[in-house]
DNA sequence: CACGATTTTCATTTTTTTCTGAAAAAACAA
DNA sequence: TTGTTTTTTCAGAAAAAAATGAAAATCGTG
């Protein structure tokens, strides 16, 4: 084994102390978002991780209990982000988390989708059908605004399809479309 | 004045109740988003009045308080969703929504960018800062996936500074370039 | 089956966020 | 200035969301 020079401990404790920062500035973001700050964390802690974890080492690098890990983990596999593997010789569930950054931007893309804009389509196509045979100005200024959003947000629907099905090299067709 | 029929009584009820039901379902899907059901109940009313409001206005239509009311349409002024006009002759203020979609769209992308792109970035590229001379495999597999994820919300970053500077016309080019 | 290991659920507690309403401050008019 | 209207602030209340921890259910193995 080689020898533990000092720069090895000063570069293996700035490391584990880089890690901990990630994961807790990844976790203020994610409130910052619309998810809940612990799942924010496991994401980032599993992203970061080499090894698949368990729920206890979740808990145990978090410091939060089992039923925290276990509904936040299991709502990140839900998602789509997280996967639960097995590991040979061993009886508790692991899980890693998807680590490709485009897989995880159609993921994304694919549940924002429906979690979002589909719901608020539905809502608004039922305002633009409702009040389209309507003849007052004031039915008529209601319709025009509800179409507009409506068609906007269909749009926004199509993109979200549009990334969530492109295939890797992702980066370079959305790139050059878009920057070029 | 024209006769009041009854499909005029019925339509003016049913308007009501149409716009009714979107304030309040805007307000829904705003929280499933990362803002406050108020705030999105406020701007999905003034997205559909077609005079400016008062914040007395807000408050009854919406059943809310001065506070709320007030704080609330404030920060959408802050957003630049709202702005505040004034109405002659009158000492109140008056708020009005921006009704195109395309420049809210612009508003939101520019918004979210400084909002949660932007403070990302900022814990992506310390991370990546850091651990770009460390040398054992730990370190550089960290390096490596927050190198990986400080490359994509830099995109991100791009895409939104080429959305939030797109003119009208934006559609087209827009779809133009991604659907066609 | 029976037993220990592991996962899942859920009533309760804690924390965070949002809202209220009244008081203070500011703006304006007379 | 003084009185009136309107806006702003903010401490406390209420509501919503998240977390805990222990009990129940499930799973896998001998």
């Amino acid at each position: 084994m080689k020898a533990n020079l000092p720069t090895d401990e000063t570069e293996k404790a700035a490391l584990k102390q880089a890690r901990d920062e990630f994961v807790s500035q990844w976790g203020a973001l994610g409130s910052q978002w619309g998810i809940s700050r612990t799942m924010a964390q496991i994401h980032a802690l599993l992203m970061i991780s080499e090894q698949p974890m368990t729920t206890d080492e979740l808990m145990d690098e978090l410091q939060i209990s089992r039923g925290n890990a276990h509904g936040n983990v299991k709502e990140l596999v839900a998602w789509g982000l997280v996967r639960q593997v097995v590991v040979r010789g061993e009886r508790k569930e692991f899980f890693e988390a998807e680590k490709d950054v485009w897989e995880i931007a159609r993921t994304v893309a694919r549940e924002r989708k429906r979690r979002e804009i589909e719901p608020a389509l539905g809502v608004l196509r039922e305002c633009v059908e409702k009040s389209s045979t309507w003849k007052s100005a004031e039915a008529q200024a209601f319709h025009q605004q509800v179409r507009q959003l409506e068609e906007f947000v269909s749009f926004a629907s199509k993109v979200a399809d549009q990334v969530s099905g492109m295939k890797h090299g992702f980066a370079l067709q959305l790139a050059a479309k878009l920057l070029g």
